[in-house]
DNA sequence: ACTTGGCACTCAGGAACATAGAGTGCCAGC
DNA sequence: GCTGGCACTCTATGTTCCTGAGTGCCAAGT
């Protein structure tokens, strides 16, 4: 059906309309990437191209453009991702290594990101959910009121202040923290209530009030999805091209929910994964593409990161850029 | 110089020039304005206006536009602050009562006030160098590792991870924690430096290295000027508008050496600052006026935050949203 | 059965030109 | 010092025309 010859023709229009923005047509199409035919030869691909819907013409006497489809084929079977140069990888290591915490980390990370890709990158906070318990601390504050601290492997941490029905004594405070880190240490997040139900059982009658109230604040700590924070960097990369509705864009990316869902589900490890135009979920990205992939501390995947930019993205560059930012950000994390 | 009625006419000018965003024309501002003089009148006044700098056209055959001068005299000397709606004032209150910690705070604040004003909002988060220290805690990790947290007055934590030159049981940990606290406890975090100069001295030779570590990382947290950060919503707002130049104002946005400038210094308590168009301290931001206000509780300012927009803003209505904003926020981290 | 050159056709985008209307500046009269 | 009248200036808009890139199709060549 497609044979060699029209996947190179394919191939040629994605990559010329990329990088010179214009529709691209038969003539410089056969002269600029010598496929030894002549231009009508080309002509008669593109319009067999055209019948299959993988490019469309604007307007009649135009040159032809990628449609959303034909952009799937070409990121599917027509391209190489392209790895980053030497330089680049330096750049990006040294840059990371200097964070001095997990706020640090991820803010990095994602300005790195749209620096590299010079468009709108979008990092996902390491998720509450997937990492384990690494301590739980209460600080006394006032006679009822203490700090309840929650400190994950991934270096986040989490408090909330609780105000407790009764005075309790600072020894009482201390048990009750021993007995909780007993139990919860190494614990991953997502058990945890089913850690803690007994808990209180265990305990002489007296402090359960205060270890309900304790743990009930905890808990709500974990639901609270604080975890699924997204930000974003590069916003600037996106004026200039008016291909997106940028109002539309920028209400999306301020809406945290979306950005989830734009990041997608949790993958294979590492794999990379594309959403070209219409593929997204929300309308108002009709005009953009996403490249995302999963990023974590050796096999488990605490969260996702990825670009956003115009259809008409360079597809093999940013999609390296996106692998290798989330190899190194792991890397990082699994170090520190 | 400006008799009333001229500052009427220049009034007039801004005001419809707001609202229609189009240059206005001696005729249409006569009649809507009801200023009881001819069209011919209110002519022979733009002339003056405009040789004095406050107005100017477009082109020849247009209407006039305030310049920055104009607004600026508007805002000083024309305009009333408008408060806002009993019925603004009730969401503003329920929406930043529903926050559960500084950060939820500081969140809900920079949206509410970006969708109250319909522009970009910005707020920074409030300064650790002028809120006090409420505990410190050492929270052992490993053998040799444990992880500092600082928790302020105003909810805020910071934390990082301490490696120890050597193997410290947990009993000189706690010792440390007991002594630290007792030093730092409500001291200002300006002057925690001084505080702990010479606490290293009043400890067993022994645990001198181990305190100098911990202590030199409490003071690198304090410089890492973490608390300067800015945050902002809402860039979707000037979406459309074509007066600012979108990418200049979005890299603005993005770079907290910048925004910690626009939002200015601190000035006296509650002062509504309002910097218009070419007295921004941004070159990219001559075509954008800013309005800020400190936030705090109680007396002490302990950040600032503010909004963004075209210089052709409502002022009044704006300047409302700010002052209420910034009032609400004091108080609620006041009460917290 | 493809490929190729030739050719007529289409249409977006730009230039040139005309038109309408909003707004101005100025002046003479009240 | 205000006002109506009037000539003038431009921008914005619409019309027309033209150019050129690009197409589709066909008939001839391999």
């Amino acid at each position: 059906m497609l044979d060699e010859r029209k996947l190179a023709v394919l191939r040629a229009v994605v990559e010329d309309y990329v990088s010179t923005n214009e529709p691209v047509g038969s003539k410089a199409l056969a002269e600029r990437h010598n496929l030894g035919v002549s231009p009508a030869t080309v002509r008669n691909d593109m319009a067999v191209l055209e019948e299959q819907g993988y490019i469309t013409q604007p307007h009649t006497s135009a040159g032809r453009v990628p449609t959303d489809k034909g952009y799937r084929l070409f990121v599917d079977r027509l391209s190489q991702i392209k790895p980053l140069s030497a330089a680049e990888r330096r750049a990006i290591e040294t840059f990371l290594a200097g964070a001095v915490d997990l706020d640090d980390v991820v803010t990095r990370t994602v300005r790195l990101l749209a620096q590299l890709t010079r468009q709108v990158a979008v990092v996902q906070y390491p998720s509450l959910t997937r990492s384990t318990v690494r301590h739980v601390e209460l600080v006394p504050l006032a006679e009822r009121r203490i700090m309840l601290v929650l400190i994950t492997n991934t270096g986040r941490v989490e408090q909330r202040v609780v105000e407790l029905p009764e005075v309790v004594g600072d020894d009482r405070i201390a048990h009750l923290r021993a007995l909780l880190n007993a139990s919860l240490d190494g614990c991953g997040l997502g058990r945890v209530p089913e850690t803690v139900a007994d808990l209180p059982d265990r305990l002489p009658e007296e402090d359960r009030p205060v270890a309900a109230t304790i743990l009930s604040v905890l808990l709500e700590t974990l639901v609270d999805r604080h975890d699924e924070k997204v930000i974003f960097a590069g916003a600037a990369n996106l004026a200039g091209d008016f291909s997106v509705g940028l109002r539309e864009v920028l209400e999306a990316l301020e809406e945290q929910v979306v950005l989830m869902r734009l990041l997608g589900e949790a993958g294979d490890h590492s794999a990379l994964m594309v959403r070209i135009g219409s593929e997204n979920p929300y309308s108002g990205l009709h005009g953009t593409s996403i490249v995302a992939a999963g990023y974590g501390s050796g096999d488990n995947e605490l969260a996702r990161l990825g670009v956003l930019g115009p259809t008409r993205m360079d597809y093999p560059v940013t999609m390296g850029a996106v692998r290798a930012v989330a190899r190194y950000v792991g890397q990082i994390l699994a170090g520190s």
